[in-house]
DNA sequence: TGACATAACAGACAAATGTCTGTTTTATGG
DNA sequence: CCATAAAACAGACATTTGTCTGTTATGTCA
């Protein structure tokens, strides 16, 4: 490979190494040196261990792919989420199974169960809750009052503000224009799915 | 290792695969073994054939730590991009560089410039974004009248719909307590950072 | 119980990958 | 231009890792 000047090329691999990490694989020793073209192993070890040394990168020694970001590593776990997104029987199955669709989260525990939906409808429209909207939801049987929760009711999943009268669960919308839900009155099966965690939009 | 029956341990292999891919590392056939107390390594292996031959797992031939997760492949490049916070004499700087804070994003394209704000101030409380919000946001020095962007006016940088109006530019709120920006008309320094692509807020 | 499929084991070889020692070439700053 | 540091090269060895052939043990089911 051509020369360059001092630590232009080391920017290059650290956002060639940093890339590949984050896509899952981080690379061989070989796999930068062939991926700039270097003549020698040497020469895209020496960069590598540089950029270990500036601790811009870590590396578990002797290991294969042992590269990794250092900060990264104990930042926050990063977790694949299905999306979910069709009520079927009851039961929340996977929408177009053909290909499922994955997005990443970053994760406070690890052990969560997680999930995520898009929101059909305006009824939370006030809590910046907006019909197409993603909601990443944690499942769990039980909320607080105040949490925003996904639950089913019949045989749909509806997203709604979780709260407590009399010691009767009530299910609020944040639109006037939407009725609460009480379970018990209208005795429509009832199941609380999970306490959404996250929104989010895309406006591309 | 004992004996099981037939599926047993491999489901339990499929899970610890996976979760090392997830987490970043792919593990070798003698991780396996290791994890799993095999004495041998063929026993990894054949469950790990068996599995990509079932097609809950993907593998790259005789690359080291070359087992992947099918759906995953495909999955839209991931990319990690940096929470910028504050607004400093004009130029948005990192804010708290100390640890800096990193999200990850899936990305349509790889070469987009991406960035992170957190969103102060109701102004666009009727388009769904609230106070805390975080916003993510492709740099680019242009805009189409409808898109919601980022842009620096005088020392600060808000968050508004895109309008032209007799070819000039306008930053419309989407909230009737505020009103509306008209770069030329006030004379403060103008200048657009980017549009925004991508609404987040965690609720937890 | 016995046939069968699968699980697990044993040992080895080959390829990939990490690591090392030393040399040559080039950029950079005085 | 020269001294120096960094970049790139050369070739080799050691370890890790993938792969293979064949054997033994155990669960399953008729």
């Amino acid at each position: 490979m051509a020369y360059t000047s001092p630590g232009k090329t080391r920017e290059k691999i650290y956002d060639f190494v940093r890339e590949r990490i984050l896509s899952g694989t981080p690379p061989t020793t070989r796999d930068v040196q062939r991926a700039f073209g270097f003549r020698a192993v040497q020469s895209a070890r020496q960069h590598l261990e540089k950029l270990v040394f500036e601790g811009k990168l870590a590396k578990v020694d002797g290991r294969s792919r042992g590269y990794r970001l250092p900060e990264f590593g104990k930042a926050s776990p990063t977790q694949l989420i299905a999306m979910l997104g069709r009520v079927q029987a009851g039961e929340l199955t996977e929408a177009m199974e053909d290909p499922p669709e994955y997005i990443m989260v970053q994760t406070r525990f690890d052990d969560d169960e997680l999930f995520a939906l898009t929101v059909e409808g305006e009824s939370m429209l006030h809590a910046g809750i907006l019909p197409g909207d993603m909601v990443i939801v944690r499942r769990q049987p039980t909320a607080s009052p105040g949490d925003i929760v996904v639950a089913l009711v019949g045989d749909e999943a509806t997203v709604k503000r979780y709260r407590e009268r009399d010691g009767r669960v009530e299910l609020h919308p944040e639109n006037e224009a939407f009725d609460p839900i009480i379970p018990r009155e209208d005795g429509a099966p009832f199941s609380l799915l999970g306490k959404v965690i996250e929104i989010r939009r895309s406006v591309e």
